[in-house]
DNA sequence: CTGGTAGTTGAAGTCAACTTCAAGTCAAGC
DNA sequence: GCTTGACTTGAAGTTGACTTCAACTACCAG
C-alpha cells in the first residue's frame, strides 16, 4: 500500500482539478461522502474522485447541483456504484444535449435569416424573439435562449429563481 | 400624432417584453438613452425599443451587458442608428452561435463514445474533460463546456469572475 | 517534542443581472 | 384642486456556486 487508501482534501482537490474550497462545498453539500478523522479531518475515499468527475461533466453538460445532487442520490446505496450505474446517469444528458443543440441552430438560422435584415422587430425578429419572449419571473441571470435555460430543463427543484457558469 | 412621441418607463417595459426595474437598470448602466422631463421622469423616444430589442437579441445569444454596452458604444454618434448599423452588429454573433455549437456537438459526440463505458476516468473521458479541464480562477458560476462559458468568449472586461447563465 | 504545512470552521464576499422595498413625488383626468 | 396611478431614488435582497478570510487546530517528518 504505497499509494494511501485514503485521501485528504488538498489531494483530492489536485487529482480532480477542483479547489479545494469547492470540495469542501461539495461534501457541505452532501455530494461527496467523507469520513473525518479523530481531530476532525476529512478522509475521502479513491470513489470520491469518480464522484468529482461526475460533477465535473454533469456541471459540463449544464447541471445544476441541485440536479447532480437528484442524480448522486439516485445511486444505489450501500454499494460502490458500478460503471453501469455512472452510464445509466449520463445517458439521459444526451437529450438535453440535443436539445440545447437545436435550440442554438434554431437561433443560428433565424440569425441567419435576419443578417442583412437589421431589422430586429421586436414582434417579428427571430433572434429578439426565440419562440417565445416573455420574461419568466425571479431573479438572476437569464440569457440563454429557451432550451438552454437551466428552469426550462429542470422540472425539479421547488425553489425560486434560475443561474450560469 | 394619436400615439406619443416620447414613451414613459412603464410603456416602453410593456412594448418590449422587459420588466420595469430592467429598464431603469438598463438607463443606469447607459444603455438606454432617456431623457427627463422637469419633475425628472424618464421619457424615451420610440428608438429606445429598437436598443431593447438589440439587448435581448444580444443576451439570449449569450452576450453579457458589458458587452452589449461595447456594441451599443460602437454604434454611430449623433445619427439614429440605420438597419445596417444594427446589421453590423449582430454579424458577428454568427461566429459565436457556431462556437457554441461545435462546443455543445463536441461534447455530445463525446458523451455517445462515454456512454456505456461509464468510465467518467478525470484522465480519459471526454466529458468530465471536454479538451481542457483547469479550473480558471473567481468565483461565480462555471459549468458551460469550454467556448460556451462567458469569460472564454469576452475579452473585453478587466473584472475578475467568470460566469453561467 | 517541535515546527511547519495542511486542515478546520463560520461568516462574509463575489459575480451578473436584476428585483424588491420604502418613502416619497409627478402627471393627468375629472 | 384632488385623487389616483405611475413614477422617482437609494439601498438592500436574490440566485447559484463558489471563494476568501480570520482564527484556530491537526498531522507528521525530523
Amino acid at each position: 500500500m504505497r499509494t494511501t487508501d485514503v485521501l485528504t482534501v488538498g489531494e483530492i482537490a489536485r487529482r480532480s482539478g477542483f479547489a479545494d474550497s469547492a470540495v469542501r462545498y461539495y461534501e457541505r453539500l452532501g455530494l461527496l461522502p467523507a469520513t473525518r478523522t479523530s481531530g476532525g479531518q476529512r478522509r475521502f475515499e479513491r470513489s470520491a474522485l469518480r464522484r468529482l468527475a461526475f460533477i465535473r461533466a454533469a456541471r459540463n453538460i449544464g447541471l445544476s447541483l441541485d440536479e447532480v445532487a437528484a442524480a448522486l442520490a439516485s445511486l444505489p446505496a450501500g454499494r460502490t456504484p458500478t460503471r453501469s450505474d455512472w452510464s445509466r446517469l449520463s445517458r439521459s444528458w444526451r437529450h438535453r444535449l440535443d436539445d440545447q443543440i437545436d435550440a442554438l441552430v434554431a437561433l443560428r438560422d433565424g440569425l441567419d435569416s435576419c443578417i442583412g435584415c437589421g431589422c430586429l422587430s421586436l414582434d417579428r425578429c427571430v433572434i429578439s424573439n426565440p419562440a417565445d419572449s416573455a420574461r419568466s419571473g425571479g431573479p438572476g441571470a437569464a440569457f440563454l435562449p429557451a432550451g438552454l435555460r437551466r428552469e426550462d430543463a429542470a422540472q425539479a427543484q421547488a425553489g425560486a429563481g434560475r443561474p450560469s457558469r
